[in-house]
Formats: C-alpha cells, sequence, structure tokens
DNA sequence: ATGGTGGAAGATCCA
C-alpha cells in the first residue's frame, strides 16, 4: 500500500499537476495540506474520475486538507480535537479496512509559526501539544498509524541545506524541535530517517532567489509511524522530480509504501 | 536592508 503526503499549495492552481502524479505515482492514498479552497469549490470531479475517493476539510483560502484514497474510508474525522474554538482547517483523519487489517491515516497541516515573537508561535506550540495528546490517545488502539502531513519543522541540522540561516525560525528553533522529538519519544518513526540517513534530503525548496536550482531545501514534509506501521515499512521516497515540472508547488510529495 | 515568488482573495495576508 503505497501512502503519500503532499503540500500542493492552491488545488485550483496545481489541478493539472495533482492528476498528471496521481496517474505516474499510483498512490492508494494521499495526504493533500494547503488545499486553499472551500469544500464546495474542491475540483473533486476530475480526482474521482481516475478512481479516487475525497474526503476534504477546506477553508476560505488558507490552509485546508484533503485525504484521496482509491479505497473508501471507513470512517473520517475533521479537525484536531482539544480546541473546540480554532477555525483552522489543519487536520483530517481516515480509517481504512485493508486485507491485512485495519490502517489510520492523518493528513495535517501544523502551523508555520513565524513570527516568532507573535502569538503565531505560540499557536504552533499549542497545536504541537494538541498533536501529541491526540497521538498518545490513537496509540493504544494498536493499529498501524500513518501521521503524515506538512509539519513546518526541520528536525535536525542535516534536513536543511544552510541551518544556520534557520536558526531563530519557527521552523527550526529548539521548542520546535523538541515537540517534534516528543512525537518520536512516544513511539512514532520519520519513514525518511528510516530508510535512509542521507544529508540532502528536501521535501520544499521556497520559490524565492533560486532556491530550487542551488538546491536550498529543507525537509518539513514528514510522514511519523506507529510502532505497528513502522514494522511494515517497506520504502520511503521523496518524489523530487515532481519539483521541477511546470508551475509547481513548493513541496514535493513524499511517498512511503507498507505490507498491508 | 531589501527584494526576491506564488496562491487566493479581492485592493492584502500568508507562506
Amino acid at each position: 500500500m503505497k501512502i503519500a503526503t503532499w503540500n500542493i499549495n492552491g488545488i485550483k492552481a496545481r489541478i493539472d499537476n495533482l492528476l498528471r502524479w496521481l496517474q505516474e505515482s499510483a498512490p492508494d492514498v494521499v495526504c493533500l495540506q494547503e488545499i486553499k479552497s472551500v469544500d464546495e469549490l474542491f475540483p473533486r470531479l476530475e480526482i474521482e474520475a481516475l478512481g479516487y475517493h475525497v474526503e476534504t476539510h477546506g477553508q476560505k483560502g488558507f490552509n485546508g486538507v484533503a485525504i484521496l484514497s482509491k479505497n473508501t474510508p471507513d470512517e473520517v474525522l475533521r479537525g484536531l480535537p482539544g480546541a473546540d474554538t480554532d477555525e483552522q482547517s489543519r487536520f483530517i483523519e481516515a480509517v481504512f479496512s485493508r486485507p491485512g487489517g485495519v490502517i489510520r491515516v492523518a493528513s495535517l497541516y501544523l502551523p508555520n509559526g513565524n513570527p516568532v515573537n507573535t502569538e503565531k508561535y505560540l499557536y504552533k506550540l499549542a497545536w504541537m501539544e494538541r498533536l501529541e495528546r491526540w497521538a498518545s490517545s490513537r496509540l493504544p488502539l494498536g493499529e498501524p498509524l500513518v501521521l503524515a502531513g506538512d509539519y513546518n519543522v526541520i528536525p535536525q541540522p542535516q534536513d536543511a541545506k544552510h541551518p544556520e540561516q534557520w536558526l531563530n525560525d519557527a521552523l527550526f528553533l529548539p521548542a520546535t524541535r523538541q515537540a517534534f522529538r516528543r512525537l518520536e519519544n512516544l513511539g512514532f518513526s520519520d519513514a525518511i530517517r528510516s530508510v535512509s540517513d542521507a544529508p540532502d534530503l528536501y521535501t520544499f525548496w521556497d520559490y524565492q532567489a533560486g532556491a530550487w536550482r542551488r538546491n536550498n531545501g529543507i525537509r518539513i514534509d514528514h510522514l511519523m509511524l506507529s510502532p505497528e506501521a513502522a514494522d511494515r515499512l517497506v520504502s520511503a521516497d521523496i518524489e523530487k522530480y515532481v519539483r521541477a515540472w511546470e508551475k509547481p508547488s513548493d513541496h514535493v510529495p513524499v511517498v512511503i509504501e507498507l505490507t498491508i
């Protein structure tokens, strides 16, 4: 089973790239972030025509997440529990029945958090606490669980071309990295780092200042695996070639294969 | 120090 995550930076601007990539990569489940669309205006027909089921949790203008899947989910939940007044659409989870058992997949868009001396950074840290609590509550289910998305976290210096440029950024501050490590300490493992300790593994290159041309990237899109999912991990790859397409997102897909 | 780019909404915010 192939599970992917991709921050597409606007579904309407990226629909052609998405359709092409779905056909070429043929994932079973796709976690999308930054769809930047309300549910009613999400271009679901074209995606359904390729054989995918579509579940969205959108909002006007910003944020928004979705899960596309070859199989219809048994259950879908929208919104990260723990803050009733939070109106930002950053989380959706789905449960699938497979021949090998049940699997739970979440698509998350963690807050960027910049500028750091503002409410935005406090919101990011609070959101990470909520994610940790939610993840803790799911672990006792003993299911294969994949937390996939744009974490807006650079876990380690080797996850940036120029880590020194990120020292005071919300993506790399010690408190941010500590919160990410707490997720690992719960028992979740970073799929890419489970298969490779290579440098220069990036998932995001800014549109500005020739970042792509200079390979000035960062690795911020992650698939975090519960122990039961990690046991089934076959491969994990960053589909970097998509960044070279016309009209690309600034992020590329990350894909894992699980035996389930 | 600034501007460098892009999406969506709408004449600005967010990344």
